[in-house]
RNA sequence: GCGAGUAUGCUGGAAUUGGCAGACAGGCAUGUUUGAGGGGCAUGUGCGUUAAAACGCGUAUGGGUUCAAGUCCCAUUACUCGCACCA
């Protein structure tokens, strides 16, 4: 048969269209189960081979999932809010929502010619005036739990471009597009109080299926940790409060560190003596990313604070004060103990400043390098040099310490979290806007919900503002309206929503997504429970997910959603690198479109390539060779037909593995194992091309196996044999007692060494086993004595000979 | 800097989770089929000594545990990703 994989491919495609194969119903009987890839964003580029990896995989995961008779969900959607539509539109003075129009329709006719089994019927943008409408409402609901407040922030400021920057886009502190030097300018910002939910957002992990590596993702940027904040005074008047994790080194404190960013330092400043360097310090941090700041060898910069001193509380010791950009004002009390005897940062600050130092935990010497707590803590390790708990081990001071500071009521035990109050606003123009109005007598006010949703303007001409306010706030007759409270003049919010918004609960949607009542029924959110499998790239892990979890656990918490956690299995994929083995790039010239490939190899030889390529959690460099094999062994496939007899059933010979087949590829599948359901399909391929002839029903049976992840070729070679579609079928079922075979081969050792092979029944008793391994090693042990003989049962037999 | 991950032949990777390292592919080589090939078939291919049998070595590096280590433990190195306005 001639492999026109233009034809076939599009003629199935219109099949599945026209029958309408994978449009999921709400309320099917059937069991639901709701995979989902992250929605793309829709860039000029087109779609990239790293997308057609994870669509293909989760894609033979629906297939199977189907013919194993689930009511399955596979929906796709468009996340098209963002800053690089908006560039291109103003460069080239037309609307975003056009630009992103022409690259939807490129981006869907890209998955459409790789066969994805999405239910297109689901589909939406979040830029879509329906969609945005129920982002903004979600957003009101925020603002009137008291969720979303507003807050001065100082972001990084190019003077030239005037427009607010990433830390990615300032990077060493200067613009990334024009290299002008960047700087802080305060803004006032929309926050939501996400840091509210920090331990609701940590237990809930216990209630998901997320990948280990996921799990610690989220632990880690959530960040906890647990010690005790303590009150310092400062001589002359005045306190401040400290957060530490080890209390137990209280006595050891030289100085303290404040952040110069910081608010401590501002309400000193009348008393500093120094006034000017202090200043000059500040300035310089105000320039540095808080990434910059706490990198260890740049820890040690800083300045005294001249002409104030503070008393340690639990001994009355007079300590100086320093200014330190390793400190960051806006984690814990933006201050911190230092204890240079017990902490390498510390440490090495007080040698570059020439400070004091006191050693409290005895256990090793501390003139080269500080005895920091995960050397010291669980080692029985006691205090010295601290009054009445010298002589206590680490664990037990701790516990007295804290006692004691909290009964004198100057310290308190707190829980610390790194995960701050999510920052809401944008300055930009292609986002959801915020529906918040300002009027001089009212203050900020919600707009009504039933004048949802709030458009953005239709206009082509928009440049940023000369102050860093959106471009929005050009637009005045967007701006000016009325107060929905007295009905005066009044302003609206001009800044626009992240883009992480509208990725939020855009799984929600697509449970019930042309519901024009609510953003989604109880009901259609009962019925399909939640996402069973939601497979997205690492650099989502930790952020898009954990704004995710937010957003679901406060529509849970005011009763609009039936879980608190609404995503099971979180897994994620590894990249498709340019067969250089670097990231796919237009400067780097390694960029594959699949398009081409699916023009010149066809989509199935893609889609059987990018499962093949290997472990789908890692990186993959890209090979057109290794392609052009798998290519192959499609036509090979393609060849065994010609090998169909008469016979029926499957023979006494290949059912073995047959079933093992069947049992490795389910279990593959479902465990992201999918170069090896791919490997284990060329074995059985291989081992029906030895045989002289085969049944209908086993090379039935390969296709049907194949079919999830290459489905055309299949269904067009079932159609030929007069089966009925695949896609119609039901998955194989597999008999255990038929995939374990009764005689194995298990290995002889000889002192760890393997030095023959026996032959024995499945279970073999020892016995048995032990005089077919002696005869067969009989040489080799004549004039040695056995020391010791381990058996394993089915699995190895070794003899330890001196 | 902090957090996470990775390291196996010439290449991509596999290894039932402590039990025969290199499955399955790619590449290369030799042979074969046909006038031809991004074709089919066959054979070989971790490294070393060797005609071969056989033996020795071998999973980033250095130690350790064990009858047995790619897999477990300790230390080290290199690379990749995330770090809050890229998506």
């Amino acid at each position: 048969m001639e492999y026109n994989h233009k034809k076939i491919e599009k003629k199935w495609q219109n099949y599945w269209d026209e029958k309408q194969t994978f449009k999921a119903v709400t309320g099917d009987k059937k069991e639901p189960y709701y995979i989902l890839v992250e929605f793309p964003y829709p860039s000029g580029a087109g779609l990239h081979v790293g997308h057609v990896r994870s669509y293909t995989a989760q894609d033979a995961l629906a297939r199977m999932k189907r013919m194993q008779g689930y009511n399955v969900l596979y929906p796709m959607g468009w996340d098209a809010f963002g800053a690089p539509a908006e560039q291109y539109a103003i460069k080239n003075h037309i609307h975003p929502k056009d630009a992103v129009k022409e690259n939807i329709k490129t981006f869907k006719g890209q998955m459409k010619d790789l066969g994805f089994s999405f239910d297109w019927s689901r589909e939406f943008s979040t830029t879509d005036p329906e969609y945005y409408k129920w982002t903004q409402w979600q957003f009101l609901q925020f603002y009137k739990h008291g969720m979303a407040y507003k807050d001065t922030i100082p972001v990084n400021w190019c003077p030239t471009c005037k427009s607010v920057l990433s830390n990615e886009d300032a990077a060493g502190g200067v613009c990334e597009r024009c290299g002008t030097e960047v700087v802080q300018k305060e803004k006032s910002q929309w926050m939501l109080r996400m840091s509210d939910y920090s331990e609701d957002l940590l237990k809930g992990l216990d209630d998901t299926n997320f990948a280990d590596r996921v799990k610690l993702g989220q632990i880690n940027w959530i960040g906890k940790s647990t010690g005790v904040e303590l009150d310092v005074e400062i001589v002359g008047g005045g306190k401040f409060s400290i957060f530490t994790t080890c209390i137990e080194t209280v006595y050891g404190i030289t100085f303290f560190v404040i952040a110069p960013d910081g608010k401590l330092i501002k309400e000193l400043m009348p008393r500093v003596k120094n006034k000017e360097e202090v200043n000059k310090y500040i300035n310089e941090t105000a320039k540095k990313s808080s990434m910059d700041r706490t990198e260890l060898n740049k820890g040690k910069t800083g300045c005294k604070v001249e002409g104030i001193m503070a008393i340690n509380p639990v001994n009355g010791m007079e300590v100086p004060i320093f200014l330190g950009d390793f400190v960051l004002g806006d984690y814990g009390t933006g201050a911190v103990m230092a204890v240079p005897s017990h902490d390498q940062r510390d440490f090495e600050y007080a040698v570059e400043h020439n400070l004091e130092m006191i050693q409290v935990i005895d256990g090793r010497d501390t003139t080269d390098s500080a005895f920091e707590k995960h050397d010291y803590l669980g080692k029985g390790c006691k205090l010295i040099n601290s009054e009445e708990f010298t002589g206590l081990t680490v664990e037990d001071a701790k516990e007295a310490i804290t006692e004691k500071l909290v009964n004198k009521g100057i310290a308190r035990r707190v829980n610390n979290y790194k995960m701050r109050d999510w920052i809401f606003s944008r300055q930009r123009f292609w986002g959801e806007p915020i529906p918040m109005i300002y009027c001089e007598k009212c203050g900020w006010q919600p707009m009504d919900e039933k004048d949802l949703p709030l458009l953005l303007p239709d206009v082509a001409e928009y440049e940023p503002t000369e102050d860093g306010e959106s471009p929005l706030a050009n637009i005045k007759t967007w701006v000016n309206t009325t107060c929905p409270h007295c009905g005066g003049k009044a302003k609206r919010e001009t800044d626009t929503m992240p883009n992480w918004a509208g990725s939020s609960w855009y799984f929600l949607r697509f449970m019930d997504a042309h519901n024009d009542k609510e953003f989604a029924s109880m009901d259609a959110m009962k019925y399909w429970n939640r996402v069973d499998w939601y497979n997205g790239g690492m650099e989502h892990t930790a952020r898009h997910l954990l704004y995710a979890r937010f957003w679901v656990q406060f529509l849970y918490n005011i009763g609009l959603v039936p879980k608190k956690e609404m995503i099971w299995t979180r897994v994620s994929h590894g990249m498709v690198l340019g067969s250089n083995n670097e990231k796919m790039s237009k400067s780097k010239g390694n960029v594959i479109n699949p398009d081409d490939i699916v023009k010149e190899f066809g989509a199935d030889t893609l889609r059987i390539y990018e499962m093949f390529m290997g472990d789908y959690t890692q990186d993959a460099p890209w090979s057109t060779d290794s392609l052009k094999g798998c290519k192959r062994f499609i036509d090979k496939v393609i060849r065994l037909k010609d090998k169909v007899g008469s016979g029926e059933g499957y023979s006494k010979k290949l059912e073995p593995i047959i079933h093992k087949t069947i049992k490795k590829v389910e279990n593959d599948l479902s465990t992201m194992a999918y170069n090896t359901a791919v490997s284990s399909l060329m074995i059985l391929a291989n081992s029906f091309d030895d045989e002289k002839s085969i049944t209908k029903d086993e090379y039935h049976l390969l296709l049907t196996l194949l079919n999830p992840i290459a489905p055309h070729i299949t269904e067009e070679l079932n159609e030929s044999l007069g089966f009925k579609p695949i896609c119609e079928s039901s998955w194989p079922k597999y008999d255990e007692s038929k995939t374990i075979d009764s005689e194995i081969e298990i290995p002889v050792q000889l002192n760890g060494k393997v030095k023959a092979t026996i032959k024995i029944a499945l279970d073999s008793e020892e016995n048995i086993v032990k005089e077919k391994a002696h005869s067969e090693v009989a040489n080799l042990l004549e004039g040695k004595t056995i020391v010791k003989e381990i058996y394993v049962k089915n699995k190895i037999y070794n003899i330890v000979v001196k």
